[in-house]
RNA sequence: GCCCCUGUGGCGGAAUCGGUAGACGCGACGGAUUCAAAAUCCGUUUCUCGCAAGGGAGUGCCUGUUCGAGUCAGGCCAGGGGCACCA
């Protein structure tokens, strides 16, 4: 037969018809079967996908149908992240409606993931937008408020200046909105709450269970997090200098164990004591107001000088009564932290150093560092905040900072004011509540009616889902369109039926993506969560997304599955399932070459195209020019792909030129999957030549090997073993490989295999011995099971190349045999005193002192020992020998 | 400033446990095929001394542990990431 070349795209869009007439991707009803949840995260439907984006779906994609073929019930489903702030833009500046600018994007970006081959289960798709989404959503917020897991308070929040909306801590970037790159402000508003912080401790604690996530994304939790043992301290002020009505300054501290450095105290500007001191002060008032001025960018506070003012106020020591400290408001303190009040100790703390040096405050060391005389350690401009000896702290002298730690607590604890422990032990934390009030239209409305007599209302859930509204959308002004809608918000009180007012707030689109992957479980089921199928699937058993998410989504989700579980919506059978992602991976981006022309009028770079531009030269001389032109352009470097970069490669064309499986191997190939691989027409070509070629050795296999279903000879030949060993080491490989997510060492083991099975094909004709005619077409069939998970569509051409009518999508993976995969001889490197000096062949049954005398009998290591005698034999079969003289 | 990760040929990278460093791919060079080209196939390719046989060095740098270190420990250097007034 002639050997023609693969048509893949031809070729790739029949064989998804096949698989989707065959159903091959749906999830199986039968619970009773082992499960495989693979999830990749799910996309925002912001135009087209580009070849960037497929690289996740396409490891989900080769775990899914690795796991299917290993017998595994695998979920491996498709939604979208559907609510945001970009449709709202696209609407601003297209005059379309968010709603059909999403839908638009979403029919483009599924044909796009139809054509890369993935097998998704569509039958479960949704996108987080559909009514019958968003309607469970509020039901979830309803079911959390009543169990107080939501709630709604006054606070000071970021604000987006461009955006117009709230961002929560964890949208904040460098000071700057997450999505719109804008210095962020601070503001003053009511709005909703989730008590992420009531699991604070447990999702601390979880981590440690997380053995399947990266240590690096369990780090950063925790970091977040930011839990803090400490003790809570209250002073006692003098009455002739404090306002009335404040006796007692209470203090947060975790190092109890420097009290007797105690130089001074400060409060925030918005500590109730510093308000009180501050109304009969103007000079004070005046200092509180510039306070809270810096405090409205970020930015500023990186930069910010330290700032205090004396209020004239004195505390007593706890450990000394006469002892009076100053209270002063410090700049550098905050009021959402610990009790808003510190005690300072500037030999041990920087901040309080630079403090106490400015406004002359005594230093008093505490701590003396190991090494270091008590009659000549000094502090001048370095606070020291290690570990040491105690001096100059009375009862504390001579002991560790630890035990100074616990002596000071207990005797803290031990006093008492006002009939009341001066100190109790407290943990603070530096995550706080997530705020979701997002002041936006295109969201999931917050199911609340605001009545002047009853308050905020929920809405009964009989009267869900509270829609968003179709018309009188206006994005012209900034701000939130709900809010101007005419009718929308006029509502009757649930409650008590006069007038109200709807929440026109809608929720963070976090919380969309914080159960999407428990919805997957059961799409269609009419209440949020089917407690039996969340039960059977979940946890997810792999999850794929970008580091970017470590914190944000991923925290959000930890926290929003145990609420929702603890309000009832979790799985069902009292299954203690508290973690809903079991193993995470953390995939690396698609990089390319970036080019630019400096804009003349400053500002943003005119961003150009790779395709428009010709690269001349190499090394330092490379340079590049527009294609068209051959004006000068710039090189700005490997950059991740992105559409505001211009670097991407659409996937449409990919495909078109290339077809989904040479997309599908080059993104795999070469670069470990967690990190980045950098997209060159070089690499693309590799992968194509690969494609063709494991179809050339097919179809040539076909021809040359033993016909479909042959019996196995009697007899194997030597050089047939040698093959089938090649062969079954290949598919052993290549399974652990997929197994443990090593994409890139499997493609190498299968470009390795290639090698041989291309060899042995050549030496074959029609001449062969039956026993190598038979081996060739177990290596052709095991080879195209073996790509089949990376190229599906190659593989069905393959497996029907080889005679067969089944579709390669419903057969199982084959058991390497293990026999095959041990040699009878064994390869061990030989050393003399750690030196490799030959290698020796023999063997596997060999003992150590078969092995010792015929490494001694070697004439490079006679030769090396020089007549020296031997001290020692070092052998590891399988290994090495070591000759030790 | 604090916390974390990563450093291997010209390049991307491989190397379960401490056991032959450089698999596999890209690029480069040489060859076969061809009227020629494309495509394909075969070979060489860490550096260095040598015609060769063979020798020496080598996983960012320096110490150490070990019969043996890319891998373990300590100290540096470089690059990347996270947090950043968190008391």
């Amino acid at each position: 037969m002639a050997t023609e070349r693969y048509n893949a795209p031809a070729r790739e869009a029949h064989w998804q018809q096949a698989w989707r007439d065959s159903n091959v991707d749906a999830a199986k009803a039968d619970t009773s079967l082992p499960k495989c949840y693979v999830l990749e995260m799910f996309p925002y439907p912001s135009g087209r996908i580009h070849v960037g984006h497929s690289r996740n779906y396409t490891m989900g994609d080769v775990f899914a149908r690795y796991k299917r073929a290993k017998g595994f019930n695998v979920l491996h489903p498709m939604g979208w992240d559907a609510f945001g702030m970009p449709a709202e833009n696209a609407a601003m500046e297209r005059k379309v409606h968010p709603g059909s600018w999403t839908h638009d994007n979403i029919a483009a970006m599924r044909e796009q993931l139809k054509a890369m081959g993935f097998s998704i289960d569509w039958d479960r798709e949704f996108a987080t937008c559909d009514v019958t989404y968003y309607a469970h959503q509020q039901q979830l917020f309803l079911d959390l408020l009543a169990e107080d897991l939501a709630y709604r308070k006054s606070s000071k929040v970021n604000w987006d200046p461009v955006d117009q909306t709230v961002l929560a801590n964890e949208q904040v970037i460098d000071g700057c909105g997450w999505r719109s790159g804008a210095p962020v402000e601070t503001k003053e508003l009511t709005q909703w709450f989730f008590r992420i912080s009531k699991y604070s401790d447990e999702l601390l604690d979880a981590l440690d269970t997380l053995g399947k996530w990266p240590e690096k994304v369990r780090l950063m939790q925790a970091n977040w997090i930011g839990r803090s043992q400490g003790v809570a301290i209250r002073w006692a002020l003098n009455s002739d200098t404090a306002p009335t009505d404040h006796s007692e300054l209470e203090v947060y501290t975790t190092r109890p164990d420097t009290l007797f450095g105690a130089s001074f105290l400060a409060v925030a500007a918005d500590h109730p004591l510093a308000i009180a001191a501050a109304k009969n002060n103007p000079d004070l008032k005046a200092f509180c107001d510039e306070c809270r001025r810096m405090g409205t960018s970020v930015a500023d506070i990186e930069t910010a000088e330290k700032k205090g003012f004396d209020t004239g106020i004195k505390a007593r020591h706890p450990f000394d009564p006469e002892w009076e400290l100053p209270v002063w408001v410090a700049n550098f303190v905050l009021m959402d932290y610990g009790t808003g009040a510190i005690f300072a100790c500037p030999a041990g703390d920087q901040r309080d150093l630079d403090f106490a040096r400015k406004y002359d405050l005594p230093v008093k060391p505490v701590i003396l560092p190991k090494g270091e005389s008590a009659d000549t350690f000094e502090i001048s401009d370095e606070a020291f905040d290690g570990d040491g000896t105690m001096i100059n702290s009375g009862f504390l002298d001579g002991l560790t900072t630890t035990d100074a730690f616990q002596l000071a607590a207990d005797k803290l604890a031990s006093l008492h004011l006002d009939g009341k422990p001066v100190a109790i032990r407290q943990t603070n934390y530096r995550l706080r509540d997530w705020g979701i009030s997002r002041q936006r239209y295109w969201g999931c409305p917050i199911p609340i009616i605001h009545c002047e007599d009853c308050g905020s209302v929920p809405v009964p859930s009989a009267d869900l889902p509270v829609k968003l509204p179709d018309d009188h959308i206006d994005f012209e002004t900034p701000g939130n369109p709900l809010d101007r809608h005419p009718t929308w918000k006029d509502v009757a009180c649930p409650s008590c039926q006069k007038p109200a007012r709807r929440e026109t707030d809608t929720m963070d689109t976090f919380v969309d993506s914080s159960w999407y992957y428990v919805r997957f479980t059961a799409p269609h089921a009419d209440k949020p969560v089917d407690g039996e199928q969340a039960a059977y699937w979940l946890p997810v058993d792999q999850y794929i997304g970008g580091i970017e998410h470590a914190i944000l989504h991923l925290l959000y989700s930890r926290f929003f599955f145990r609420a929702i579980s603890d309000a009832g919506q979790g799985p069902a059978g009292g299954k203690n399932l508290r973690e809903p992602f079991a193993a995470l991976f953390t995939q690396g981006m698609v990089t390319h070459e970036a080019y630019f022309q400096p804009n003349p009028a400053g500002g943003k770079p005119n961003w150009i195209e790779p395709t428009k531009v010709r690269v001349e030269g190499d090394g330092k001389d490379r340079k590049a020019v527009l294609a068209e032109t051959g004006e000068a352009v710039e090189i700005a470097g490997i950059e991740k792909m992105s559409k505001s970069k211009k670097n991407v490669i659409d996937l449409d064309d990919f495909i078109n030129n290339y077809g989904a499986d040479t997309a599908r191997w080059f993104v795999l190939s070469d670069s470990p999957p967690e990190r980045d691989v950098l997209y060159t027409d070089v690499g693309v070509e590799g992968a194509r030549r690969y494609v063709q070629r494991v179809w050339r050795l097919i179809d040539d296999a076909a021809d040359k090997a033993a016909p479909q279903g042959s019996a196995k000879p009697e007899k194997i030949g030597s050089e047939a073993v040698i093959l089938r060993k090649a062969t079954h080491k290949a598919l052993e490989a290549v399974g652990r490989h997929i197994e443990g997510l090593r994409f890139n060492v499997a493609v190498a083991t299968l470009y390795d295999f290639a090698n041989q099975f291309g060899s042995a094909l050549q030496k074959a004709d029609e001449n062969s011995p039956d026993d190598l005619k038979w081996a060739l077409r177990e290596a052709g069939e095991l080879m195209t099971h073996m790509i089949a998970p990376m190229m599906p569509h190659l593989g069905e051409e393959c497996w029907a190349r080889l005679g067969y009518n089944t579709l390669l999508a419903n057969q199982p993976w084959p058991a390497a045999e293990k026999a095959l995969l041990v040699d009878d001889e064994m390869t061990i490197a030989v050393q003399v005193n750690g030196k490799r000096r030959d290698e020796l062949t023999i063997g596997v049954d060999a003992s150590k002192s078969d092995i010792e005398a015929a490494a001694l009998a070697l004439e490079p290591v006679i030769k090396a020992l020089d007549g020296k005698p031997v001290k020692k034999v070092i052998v590891v079969p399988k290994r090495i020998v070591n000759v030790v003289a």
